[in-house]
DNA sequence: GGATGTGAATGCATTCACAGCA
DNA sequence: TGCTGTGAATGCATTCACATCC
């Protein structure tokens, strides 16, 4: 769709979301102008990482006066795409994809979640939000009609590789996963893996190990 | 509760439980050894990395044959402090407190969601998956009489900042956050934070820039 | 022969520190 | 003076490559 980037360490492309969010906490108390320390303070990031990571997509920053809070949202907007409304679809509607079809955090962030599927005949027409779950058999068309190129996977671990392979083989290019399972996938397609109980292991060691 | 452990990179410990999760699978269908290679390729790492990691924490694999699947598991739970169960609450019931409170998933990665709470009265009182929903005013004797030290919070951005700070006060250790706020917690807590939406934005960009 | 464990080398990311601009 | 943008220096993590052991 574009150019590529010249090389962004992948950390700082991950603070970006962080700065956004931060930036609409401001922009909501209509603060006018940041600077990289104070946003550093509220992140705990030191001012130099925030203007390093700011500085790798352009010159924001006005000298003696900081980041213009409006300006910068719209920027990392722009930057991570999401300046435009995204279509976007959940496989597995067990608990998780059911909470997450029913969250309403992705409108404002510039997602839509436009499509449900489930391969459990018995949640299939079920309603949820006001969209049906369907078929896995109207996956490709669905997919292809609605132009949706993200997927939010919240399948059985058992069944995510196989799952995976059917979202990329209709043209889904990036997919949200759930399942406590490892992906491979090819080079043009991104995955991001969240697995609860992974995290709260990583928990359990820090807080076994600090005292 | 012990020693320091000497330092130890921070992905390697995030490793740790994904080879766990392979282990785990490897062991289900009675594999008894595994090689660096075999479970790096797996996950998608090198041997190298596979071989360095769990050497951080000892001498596990004999030369010539590899790593014996069961014993590592029980060492890397050992490590990961899972082996034994740890007592664990959820502050939050929306949509996805709600989702991890019925989340089958914990149980058998050692974690025991043992209570409740959320601040609005409408859901006090309700019972999900067997546990009642407590008022936050019972927060400090449940955490104190079951010993717990880890919770996970799926509030309102706007109130996360105030919740973690209750959740230390009554002596939680470590902090699984859904909500989309940063938390600024002393050195000896622990927090890691999942923000949904944000980990959307991370594949929006991927997929923008990749054409 | 086949695989581990590990110093040494490389590659990245963060931090420093300062020139330059408002 | 206050704060940005950025080369240079530092600090970590990954990868290499090989001695070592089953």
């Amino acid at each position: 769709m574009n150019d590529h980037r010249p090389d962004i360490p992948t950390p700082a492309v991950r603070r970006l979301s962080l700065y956004l969010r931060e930036l609409e906490g401001l922009s909501a108390q209509n603060t006018q102008t940041v600077s990289s320390s104070t946003l550093g303070d509220l992140l705990g990031l030191t001012d130099a990482q925030v203007r390093k990571d700011l500085a790798y997509f352009g010159q924001f920053g006005r000298p003696g006066v900081g980041y213009q809070v409006s300006e910068m949202i719209e920027k990392i907007r722009q930057i991570l795409g999401t300046d435009k409304v995204s279509p976007a679809l959940i496989v597995g509607l067990g608990n998780i994809g059911m909470a997450l079809a029913m969250f309403e955090g992705f409108r404002p962030k510039g997602f839509d979640i436009l499509a449900l599927f489930d391969a459990d005949p018995e949640k299939i027409g079920r309603v949820v939000n006001g969209l049906t779950i369907h078929s896995m058999d109207e996956l490709a068309e669905t997919v292809e009609r609605k132009q949706i190129k993200l997927g939010i996977m919240a399948v059985p671990g058992s069944v995510a590789k196989d799952v995976a392979k059917e979202l990329i083989s209709v043209g889904i290019r990036g997919i949200l996963n759930f399942a406590p399972a490892s992906l491979d996938v090819p080079d043009d397609i991104t995955v991001r893996s969240l697995d609860v109980a992974a995290e709260m292991e990583q928990l359990s060691f820090k807080v076994q190990w600090s005292d």
